[in-house]
DNA sequence: GCGTTCTGGCTAATGGTATTAGCTTTAGCG
DNA sequence: CGCTAAAGCTAATACCATTAGCCAGAACGC
């Protein structure tokens, strides 16, 4: 047998790419393993389970990045705020950079509900979008209230089911380290028309 | 075989109560027929399989009484926009109504998208709410700023996986009528830390 | 260079899930 | 009563995630 030369972090690429192709509900072991040339149970010799790979990554290096950014440029255009708003494609062509890339969204979503700053800072951008398409009604409008509904369903959805709350970080094997418990994991269904 | 007295309205009910009760990752089939008192496959007879009771109900009758009201009462305040509002609870004492019941969360937060008229009443109070705190500055900032996070999560997840699209709704069986495809469902994790 | 150890593959097995097919019983109606 | 349609059921299929345990190749100490 070969070596396929895998990693953590490749399995989570190709992860990612899955999604950004064919969405979250292709996002299987079988076909992450079948896409990296691999049988399905290697897979867990370099991730800890489906789970792992649903989850949006490096909350971590995110923070320490935005806590930097934001104390050093604060109130200044640029900075953390647009940094944040840029990759998550907020502003005068929205979404840009994430449209077909649900996997892509998610990172981008996905700022540290801990820090202040940085949460603040990553969304300061889209919430003056939406007061500025408001205030010009018109068939603006449209993207306003869709905008704004999409932010009820974010608030709603996210305070129902864990309101904010943190989930454990899957760690790699190592000896006599044992796993923990299954992260809690709340997804949506998002809503089309019914 | 005594018969359960089933309806599609009792599976649904009863799945939403699920949901409520032990969350998302709950819902399986096998938790409804159980709860109901009756075999798994015999649900098929009632909802058309295990997306039927994900989905948001009722985006019509939603939407219609949701125009009536709106016409009748533009710039108001109350009307739609309080109602669903106030059924999101969003306002003083934010999601009261909603936390802890996920199934009721997205019941509210499913406002039809093609409505412009439904969603910008539907969702004007939060973004007063948003702005409002935003504007007050110190403790409640930390609000404002997770509030707008999850805007930020659910305007970019949304966009992101269909861009607001329509997904196919499911009707009860009858001779004669295939079951279309499956509808696109996107899921997202709620960002918990990583 | 050779043997040991660790790592990254593998197969097999388990238990959960949704779904369909086809049978049986019940309820309702003439 | 007898027929029909609906509402249960069992059985079977085909996925899925996960764990256990084996085996070969790579890395490392001697």
């Amino acid at each position: 047998m070969p070596r396929a030369g895998l990693s953590t972090a490749r399995v989570v690429e190709v992860a990612a790419e899955l999604v950004d192709e064919r969405g979250w509900e292709a996002l299987t072991l079988a076909a992450v393993a079948d896409r990296v040339g691999v049988r399905l149970p290697s897979l867990y010799k370099h991730v800890g389970g489906v789970d792992h790979l649903r989850q949006p990554p490096r909350h971590r290096a995110a923070r320490r990045r935005g806590v930097e950014r934001s104390r050093g440029r604060a109130g200044r255009r640029g900075g953390a705020a647009s940094a944040v708003a840029g990759a998550a494609g907020v502003g005068p062509r929205p979404l840009r950079p994430v449209r077909g890339h649900p996997a892509r969204a998610a990172r981008c979503a996905a700022v540290d509900p801990d820090d202040e700053a940085a949460s603040a800072a990553a969304t300061q951008p889209l919430f003056g979008r939406v007061r500025d398409l408001w205030a010009a009604g018109g068939p603006v409008l449209v993207d306003a209230a869709r905008t704004v509904r999409a932010a009820l369903d974010g608030f709603v959805t996210i305070e129902a089911s864990d309101g904010f709350g943190l989930t454990a970080r899957w760690r790699p094997r190592s000896p006599g380290c044992r796993r923990r418990s299954t992260p809690r994991c709340a997804r949506i269904v998002s809503p089309g028309q019914g």
